[in-house]
RNA sequence: GCCUUGGUAGCUCAGUUGGUAGAGCAAUGGACUGAAAAUCCAUGUGUCGGUGGUUCAAUUCCACCCCAAGGCA
């Protein structure tokens, strides 16, 4: 059996998933887009093991000077899960970032295997670059209608990596497998949601405040000095690219705190759509109802479900 | 007490030479197959401060009142 643990930010994953780990003497894997790279800790509410007591894999792997992708993320936590299982313990992934947890849950293609450096995504970048999106999603439109039709013209980066799949493989995006094949049969989903909003988003502010008084303004300079630039996948995350108008000296510090809680609102609400609408086998747990949350009530749910 | 300028969407404001109104921001909903804390899409009814008057018709014109800011006493 694995355990997902999914959520909006906010909303206690890390708790309760720590309670739940210990209980049942197991270790983590996260599965978030930021807290996978080193030096970004304030900004990205980690904590050590040694503070949660509870082993987490696929956290502070890489630098925030290096790309990262899902496929990157699959196979390390694949990994995890493989090292986990083989010492007789049950999993549990958590975080927030919706598309991971798919990854490690459905049989996915992600575009046939190919390559990222490849000529023809060069090719098409470049005719971006020179040329804009509309002779490239013309050529969408020829090539695979069906991912023409689904994707707006606007998305760019979408219309691009579908071009770049149906070029590279001649199999048209859209013919991916269906998200809907589950990889094992033995997940036990549960979502965090809150049916709270003003609630949530008052817990969004004084996690920021938190965060600042953490240090966090010291953690962005120490990564700019280090050579972590605000075009780097890494500073794209919220709690990072705030400050970009903070060094230039267009904003105050107040405007960067409130531009981190507004983007971690519309963060949280991006999460809500994704987990609400995503997964058919998935358990909600309303966490501004204490009876909801009770562990022991979740454990019993997981012993219940092992028997079965 | 007098004068001036305001009172229109959650906020900042525009506008209607009289035919019940619209931008930005915020907010809300949605999509998501190798950047996902990313990227993208959709959504604007509000006693136009209140009460009367003129008018076929008032948020718009008139009168009085209330509130706010500034000025004079």
């Amino acid at each position: 059996m694995i355990i997902f643990i999914a959520g909006a930010t906010a909303s206690g994953k890390t708790a309760l998933a720590t309670i739940l780990a210990k209980q049942l003497n197991t270790s983590i894997v996260s599965a978030d887009s930021m807290q996978i790279y080193k030096g970004m800790d304030i900004g990205t509410a980690k904590e050590t093991d040694e503070i949660l007591g509870v082993r987490q894999y696929c956290v502070d792997m890489i630098s925030p000077k290096e790309n990262f992708t899902v496929v990157d993320y699959r196979n390390v936590a694949e990994k995890a899960i493989i090292d986990i299982e083989s010492q007789n313990k049950t999993p549990i992934v958590v975080g927030g970032t919706g598309y991971y947890i798919s990854s490690l849950m459905f049989e996915m293609s992600f575009g046939f295997g190919t390559n990222k450096s490849s000529d023809i995504r060069m090719d098409i970048e470049q005719q971006y670059n020179n040329n804009g999106i509309d002779a490239l999603y013309s050529e969408l439109e020829r090539l695979d209608p069906d991912s023409a039709n689904k994707i707006h013209k606007n998305n760019t980066r979408r219309v691009m990596r579908a071009l770049e799949i149906v070029k590279t493989t001649g199999i048209p995006y859209s013919k991916q497998d269906p998200t809907d094949k589950y990889i094992r049969d033995d997940i036990l989903l549960y979502i965090l949601s809150s049916s709270n909003r003003a609630k949530r988003n008052d817990r969004i502010s004084s996690r920021v405040e938190y965060m600042f008084q953490r240090g966090l303004q010291g953690e962005v300079e120490s990564l700019i000095s280090s050579g972590v630039e605000f075009d780097m996948q890494s500073m794209h995350g919220i709690g990072y690219k705030e400050w970009q108008g903070y060094f230039n000296g267009k904003s105050s510090l107040d405007d960067v705190k409130d531009l981190i809680k507004k983007n971690t609102r519309s963060y949280a609400k991006r999460q809500d759509t994704w987990f609400n609408n995503k997964y058919e086998i998935a358990k909600f747990i309303d966490v501004e109802d204490q009876n909801d949350l009770t562990i022991d009530k979740i454990v019993q749910e997981i012993s219940n479900y092992n028997i079965k």
